[in-house]
DNA sequence: CTAATACCTGCATAATTATGTAGTTTAGCC
DNA sequence: GGCTAAACTACATAATTATGCAGGTATTAG
């Protein structure tokens, strides 16, 4: 990881919570506090000027909420890290965040030593976050790498029709995406459905993406 | 949290290493050391005896590696929290033990604080991971929480069709399943089509899967 | 009570799909 | 050079699917 300073925003409502969040930052060398704002009405605007490498967001405030917030600045700009501060452990409101595209969040009644560590994960590519979101998060993970069943050969030719299949080309349409005669598509898909054990389209379809086939 | 002493198991082979893990373990008030072993030959019956919370586990291991180590511990005892150790930052082994039921893991060069907190984090449900691990997974995690279709409204038969139809049944096996006569299957799915705007089933299937309607 | 909704059934026809058989071309391998 | 795998084409038939039309029942909201 680069050894400059990480350079951190603030967006918080709350006076004092940000005046002492600004303190903790300005305090500490291998931070830089870009600035602290009360509200998120032109984060787009003040990101893009000073171009910060961490913001520390509430999610909560007036005018634009911490998540319509995130929403902005990733479109925006992909690179900047967000980490959502929250009174609550409250999974939906952090979740939705984690969608928006926020890298993490913390609790506002985290030590400050916490939040140090969550703004050094955040910018080196880590993802601080609850416990409870944290097992949620590798329990859908685990789910989407399940076992997968290599025994099936398929050409490429054949992979790349299965893939038309699953995004629902009709025999027509793939011969004219493959430049090829409808017979030819009837060839193919013969021989996949002779490959997968199967007999119509759908149960091809459902096949592959269990299979993680394509 | 249990404000109880989390119980601590160790395996690897390294003697010094597991030596030197010991004695961090044991120090420390808030841990308690189960026992250290050098092989995971007997992993579930040590397992089974000591009930440990966390477990710290080589990941490279003579015998048994600790990725199948960590699928046995899983397999029987899901409660028991798996933190891997390794040397080198590699992100399929890492992958490969998350999915086998790791909850985390950490490189050998870690500092012993670091580890300390890695093993806190376990034991309540944390998941301790490499920032490169942990934006995978976070990136993997958004894909699925991607903008749902709620604009279409199916009734709950036709939710159930729908679901048959991702499945790879035909009208035929739909109609025995849901014990309706297949022209009734036929209205349904026609229905299904208009409220879709697709003409077919696998294309329906496409966008039943694309927009998570099911 | 009436309208609306979801669910159900039947029939008919055109289009598409499933499956078999049969042969050609092309690129890589021993 | 001959062999093999992958890709391609063609024709034929049975089965399934797509779509329209017509109408019946049951539950619920106004």
């Amino acid at each position: 990881m680069k050894k400059n300073v990480i350079r951190v925003s603030i967006y918080e409502d709350n006076k004092a919570l940000r005046e002492s969040l600004s303190k903790l930052v300005e305090t500490l060398p291998e931070f830089e506090l870009c600035k602290a704002y009360p509200n998120a009405l032109n984060i787009k605007e003040e990101t893009g000027k000073l171009i910060p490498d961490v913001i520390l967001m509430d999610i909560g405030m007036p005018g634009l909420s911490g998540i319509e917030a995130v929403k902005i600045v990733k479109d925006n700009f992909p690179d900047v890290k967000v980490i959502m501060q929250t009174v609550f452990d409250d999974d939906d409101k952090v979740f939705r965040s984690i969608c928006a595209g926020a890298v993490g969040y913390m609790l506002k009644k985290s030590a400050p030593s916490d939040l140090i560590d969550a703004i050094k994960q955040a910018a080196c590519g880590g993802a601080p976050m609850t416990p409870s979101i944290a097992s949620k998060v590798l329990h859908l993970f685990r789910q989407q790498h399940i076992p997968v069943n290599n025994e099936v050969e398929l050409s490429v030719r054949e992979k790349e029709i299965l893939t038309s299949l699953t995004n629902g080309f009709s025999y027509k349409m793939i011969a004219e995406k493959c430049c090829i005669s409808i017979d030819t598509v009837r060839f193919h898909i013969k021989n996949i459905y002779e490959k997968l054990h199967v007999h119509s389209m759908t149960e091809a379809v459902s096949k592959a993406l269990k299979d993680r086939l394509i």
